[in-house]
DNA sequence: AGGTACTTATAGAGT
DNA sequence: ATAAGTACCT
């Protein structure tokens, strides 16, 4: 009777798996790569593996699931607990950087790193290297942020630490090349303040994670035995850092196996390594190939279509993917006149489709190269009503408020992040003004203190000709604000703490005076944020209620923060998100499959981009990225393009994507001709711009096609001498137009102004003198509020100032 | 110190 | 086109 049961039980996991899928899942003891095509079944085959494992008596708590999204990571564990049940709880599985950042966390100290150690984000490291580059003296112009950071990246995901760069003389030449000889000094400074401040960018949870299982082999050894079977998805994707970890972790037992497809590693400007995929066998000789070759998502004429894209890269894998679905409809192309004729075209033709084929409006996706080409589309929807959501990459955290919110609680878990301090000391506005930040950073790199030390000490001392007395009291109460909230860390729940710092910060008061839609807002999303808080605690209290985790496993604040880190949108949806067209990058669309397809801005310079081209490499994973679009269609795919966009402000001629000719012609269909092998000629004017075959440039062309009005280059340049009631409508976007809103309010508010409420320490006629203009003469005081305004009338050709008595530092003769 | 007006870089994908 | 950064003004 049980062997009958226990029978039943292996078959259901094992049941409705092809042959392939099936050796792939019960072979779980040897090395694996499981090459899974696009609509294989990859996420199956990984999951029953999984749940397989366990039913044959692996223990949960040996297996490591590395996934690249945590929406990945969601889906699986979802699918591994419908089969086995509440056991999936104790896999260790998410994201390689929450996974890593675990570890880290339970090592911390082995490191050199606080336990509770701040992950910054990509504008933390930003300002970071300005900072190191202004203490440096150097060129801002020749160092910019954004260049050195993509380089630290990109060493850091090589495993090259500061010393190993500077050691190399390769480095060095590559960087006196690029006219960044101080790049390793700034390299090393850059790593040595993110140590002090107790912080670790996104790539030091792969870095760092290497560098303990490295120097630490007692805690290799535990992982080892700890992680008997090791698993990774996406592995296509990976970079050195993450090869280098999942070999360390895995030398002991060898039971490694990675699922991935060479045809969809479309990573590369993150540093992964398509050959970590390709060269698999000779790093785990032992191992064995699993091919996932039909594809169960789309069409035939899809498959089709996409392999005959795919098989103009040279380097890749052999597998022949097949679909046994239905044939299906040909690839339609469209060809419009502009990007935003190109929307018109796409949100037309699928309006007709939905209606036709009563399909929910979230099997439709518009894919793009790049997040910018969104906004033609969403203003074709919202004109016809079409519900859509649109996915950006880290938006939540890009918000302005909800920085500043994280700021505050960065600071009270890791008083050393400097970075969060400086974002916050002043904000909102206390009247700690950038000198005292400049005169508190000074004192802290003069001791080697964070700022938040060295304002104890600044407050603790007497004060001295540079710091005022007025600006210890507001710097001390500042202190006093952060020391009151962090004791509310501890007193309260999860989200009571969220609303303490968000009223007693004064961040919430400050977006609710300015009464403003952007405001509004604000105001939303950092209730949004709090909402996500008491999600988070109630998440845990159901696992201890369920018994999955201890009594004294109550939810951190430390825990919300990295989750909320790590986050990026896709896994910040709620329900009310269902039935919607989705607009994203392809970029972001691996992984999702949708009925129609929509893939835009097939042009050369754009799909292929511009910089992808350069290199033939490059150009390879373009294509890669247009065979992942495709392979994204169930039923049916559709391509646009226009023949002039508007790029950097202005309208310029765009050409079909080369891609577009490398579809075999069979699954293709176009109302016109698809220049197939010949790149059009280019032409150019006596200015440099770039003209069609009659000669005239983008501009010319689209005003004689539509008569267009240029709304930003007026034939008239006059301005008029009053504003147009029609041109003054409220701009919503316009942040300017919310600050005059704001400040209008505030005169009406504040009425009238009680006259020299303060008593003025100069005379008319009195001589003075100004640091920059010299000696004068004052020849006029204005009482205002709580100030004085004195013109000042000063010789050396300055003439007369208007300056205020607060602030011009002007001595007496 | 804080606000406004002008200048500049930006647009390649995201954990 | 637009956000962010800088210089200047009150």
């Amino acid at each position: 009777m049980l062997v009958l049961l226990w029978r039943m039980m292996e078959s259901q996991i094992l049941q409705g798996l092809n042959p392939a899928q099936r050796d792939a899942v019960v072979n779980y003891d040897s090395p694996s790569l499981i090459v899974a095509g696009a609509g294989s079944g990859k996420t199956r085959v990984l999951t029953s593996r999984i749940a397989y494992m366990i039913e044959q008596g692996v223990a949960p708590h040996n297996i490591l699931a590395l996934t690249f999204t945590n929406k990945a990571a969601e889906q699986m564990r979802t699918r591994i607990e419908a089969m086995i049940g509440p056991r999936s709880r104790y896999l260790r599985m998410g994201t390689f950087h929450s996974v890593f950042a675990r570890i880290l966390r339970e090592n911390a100290e082995r490191i050199g790193f606080p336990e509770s150690f701040t992950i910054y984000e990509p504008t933390d490291v930003k300002n970071l290297l300005k900072t190191v580059v202004k203490e440096l003296n150097l060129d801002e112009d020749k160092y910019k942020p954004n260049l050195l950071a993509s380089r630290i990246s990109y060493a850091k995901n090589c495993l090259v630490t500061p010393g190993a760069y500077i050691a190399n003389p390769s480095y060095g030449a590559e960087d006196r090349q690029k006219q960044i000889p101080e790049f390793g000094n700034i390299y090393n400074i850059y790593c040595a303040r993110c140590k002090q401040n107790g912080a670790m960018d996104f790539d030091d949870l792969l870095l760092q994670t290497n560098i303990l299982l490295k120097d630490c082999p007692d805690v290799l050894a535990k992982y080892q035995e700890l992680f008997q079977y090791v698993l990774v998805d996406e592995y296509q994707d990976t970079n050195f850092a993450q090869y280098v970890i999942i070999r360390r972790l895995s030398q002991l037992h060898s039971r490694v196996c990675v699922v991935g497809d060479d045809a969809q590693s479309i990573y590369s400007f993150r540093g992964a390594k398509i050959e970590n995929i390709l060269s698999f066998k000779r790093d785990y000789p032992a191992a064995k190939v699993f091919k996932l070759e039909q594809n169960y998502r789309s069409t035939q004429t899809i498959v089709e279509a996409a392999n005959s894209v795919i098989k103009h890269n040279s380097r890749q894998m052999e597998k022949k993917c097949f679909s046994e679905g239905a044939k299906g409809a040909p690839v339609r192309l469209f060809r419009a006149y502009t990007d935003r004729e190109e929307a018109e075209l796409v949100v037309n033709d699928m309006r007709d489709k939905v209606r036709q084929n009563g399909t929910d409006w979230n099997e439709v996706a518009i894919l793009y190269r790049t997040n910018n080409q969104s906004k033609a589309f969403e203003d074709a929807l919202r004109r016809r009503g079409i519900p859509y959501r649109i996915y950006k990459g880290n938006s939540f955290y890009d918000h302005k408020e909800v920085k500043d919110m994280l700021g505050y609680i960065r600071l009270i878990i890791n008083p050393r992040d400097d970075e969060a301090f400086k974002r916050i000391v002043n904000y909102p506005a206390r009247g700690i003004g950038d000198t005292t930040v400049q005169r508190i950073e000074a004192i802290a790199r003069q001791r080697g203190v964070s700022m938040w030390e060295a304002v104890d000490t600044l407050v603790a001392e007497p004060v001295t000709d540079t710091v005022t007395r007025a600006i210890v009291r507001k710097v001390a109460e500042f202190v006093e604000l952060i020391r009151s909230l962090s004791l509310a860390r501890t007193d309260k729940g999860l989200y009571e703490f969220g609303e303490e710092v968000a009223t007693r910060s004064g961040i919430l008061a400050a977006y609710r005076v300015e009464n403003t839609p952007e405001a509004q807002s604000a105001v939303d999303n950092i209730e949004e944020l709090l909402n996500t808080m008491q999600l988070f605690n109630e998440q845990r209290e159901a696992e201890i209620r369920n018994g999955e985790r201890e009594e004294s496993e109550v939810a951190t604040i430390e825990e919300w923060l990295q989750s909320v880190m790590l986050m990026t949108d896709m896994d910040n949806e709620d329900e009310q998100e269902q039935h919607k067209v989705t607009l994203m990058t392809v970029h972001s669309a691996k992984g999702l499959e949708y009925e129609f397809v929509y893939i835009v801005g097939l042009e050369e310079n754009l799909f292929p981009s511009q910089r992808a081209m350069e290199t033939p490499d490059g150009l390879e994973e373009e294509r890669r990225l247009f065979y992942v679009a495709l392979t994204r269609a169930k039923c049916e795919a559709m391509l646009s393009y226009a023949e002039m966009r508007f790029k950097w402000g202005n309208m310029e001629f765009s050409q079909q994507s080369r891609f577009l000719s490398e579809i075999d012609e069979a699954y293709i269909e176009a109302d016109f001709e698809i220049k197939r092998n010949s790149r059009p000629m280019q032409s150019f004017n006596e200015s440099g711009n770039r003209v069609n075959s009659e000669g005239r440039t983008a501009v010319e062309e689209l005003r004689k096609r539509f008569d267009y009005r240029f709304k930003n280059k007026p034939q008239e340049p006059a301005k008029p001498s009053r504003p147009n009631p029609a041109i003054v409508e409220p701009v919503r976007t316009s942040t300017d137009g919310m600050r005059r809103l704001g400040i209008s309010r505030k005169v009406e508010e504040g009425a009238t102004p009680p006259k020299a409420a303060v008593p003025c320490s100069y005379a008319v006629g009195e001589r003075v003198e100004h640091p920059k203009f010299g000696a004068g003469v004052i020849r006029h005081i204005e009482a205002l509020a709580t100030d004085h305004k004195l013109i000042v009338e000063f010789g050396g050709g300055y003439g007369e100032k208007t300056l205020l008595a607060k602030f011009a530092k002007l001595t007496k003769l």
